[in-house]
DNA sequence: TAATAAATGTCGTTT
DNA sequence: AAACGACGTTTATTA
């Protein structure tokens, strides 16, 4: 039934409160709370809030989140595999958060109560998400000449000693060529990372390696440093690559964006 | 008046949705939507959320968060600074989160409510983190014997052409020092910033200068880099340092804690 | 399990 | 507005 799916009490007691709370948490379903609360958390760090208004979330997989009426980030939170204990104690309706893995802990004290709800969420919804770093290789491998003409990519991630080179190839004049691939705007970071690869390519010298990175924007500080280093800057955006990997997937999913 | 507060419909239909979540956010407040719905993002990247029933939060700062039943992070979102617009359109109840800075858009389409509640969240608590990077600064800036016996700080937060340099100082005999902080397990990055410093410093040679990393650990790889330049290695955790500052700052606060 | 790099990172601070 | 770095970063991937 409707009725049962959902548990919406305005302005409960904090008694009232409790045994709600504890219900909706020992059936794995999500509880919102909305009233005035204390947090305390101690664990990698501490930290303390004061008193306020706030929206709680307690999911059931156990995470939990505390969300003030700004920003998109929770003040105070626990990621999953948290245990919900829930008491009334004089100081107010008391929900103490617990993470044993890190052992963490985050203690709610609620005050007043301007609303809680038991809710049952069913939701087994696909998520898809495009144009990640991983699709601008894929866009790369898939069509080089998006690099640069002539461009053959021989090997994607080649395990080098500090890390993954993106991919590696050869130009139309058959030179070596590094390329590393940053989905947001290239920073300083970025022509470090490439170095080190150089670094690391150029111990068989005399031959002539190219350095190429490639990202939608690059920083200041990284392109001054590109520079020194003699390095290449090629414009791609994340959008491009997923326009292309389109072409090659068919169109099963991104026919919807039409 | 507390009625006035906050407005709660359980199973609204989408209509009366429309209507209460148009006032809502006009009026600068709190936005929590139960419901089936559908979510297309388009910015930085694309994703694609098929239907199922969420969370959904508009703040008034202009923050906006779809959860799911699952999970310590949001399947989507928007940061603050986001303009939102709700229209009833056959496919449903139709809310678009615009962000111009980054020509981000957010679309969710609502088929079914569970509930939707407008709330005044009035949140001006204080908020504190202790044992965080700036933290260990402080301590060691307070006591400086607990980095190594006779240290003298010089300046904190250096600029240098780089960055900041987090401490520069003196040991017990006079040498000058680069101190480093991590608040968690160095990785091989901290020792590359650490070098950059260096790397200025040495400008004017021939002057001996130690580098010291402070953390609570270090990686392995970083271990390594570290004995190579010839760096040294203090462990300190935040913890400890936050207990440090308690005895600079009195008992106001921390002895809550006790 | 540890390490490493990516993230629609977010958020604050400073230039 | 851009750059830079911290974050209780979280999260995924790989050795």
């Amino acid at each position: 039934m409707e009725e049962n799916r959902q548990q919406i009490i305005p302005n409960p007691s904090l008694g009232e409160a409790e045994t709600v709370v504890k219900s909706g948490i020992s059936r794995h379903r999500t509880v919102v709370i909305v009233g005035e609360c204390t947090v305390v958390y101690d664990g990698r760090a501490s930290s303390k809030l004061e008193s306020g208004e706030r929206l709680v979330i307690f999911k059931p997989d156990g995470s939990a989140l505390i969300h003030r009426p700004k920003h998109y980030s929770p003040v105070n939170w626990q990621p999953s595999g948290s245990i919900f204990n829930t008491k009334l104690l004089k100081e107010g309706l008391v929900v103490r958060v617990f993470r044993r893995k890190e052992n963490e802990s985050m203690v709610i004290t609620f005050t007043r109560l301007q609303m809680v709800a038991v809710l049952d969420l069913v939701d087994n919804g696909e998520f898809n998400l495009y144009a990640s770093e991983k699709d601008m290789q894929e866009a790369i491998l898939f069509k080089p000449d998006i690099l640069e003409t002539g461009f053959r990519p021989m090997t994607k991630e080649m395990a080098v000693d500090p890390g993954f080179i993106d991919i590696i190839g050869y130009d139309s004049d058959n030179t070596l060529t590094v390329v590393e691939i940053k989905r947001v705007k290239a920073p300083v970071d970025a022509v470090e990372q490439l170095r080190k690869y150089m670094d690391v390519i150029d111990m068989d010298a005399n031959r002539e390696v190219r350095a190429i990175l490639v990202a939608p924007e690059i920083s200041d500080n990284a392109k001054e440093l590109l520079d020194e280093y003699g390095y290449e800057f090629k414009t791609l955006s994340p959008k491009e690559c997923s326009e292309i990997l389109k072409q090659k997937k068919g169109t099963p999913l991104t026919a919807f964006f039409e």
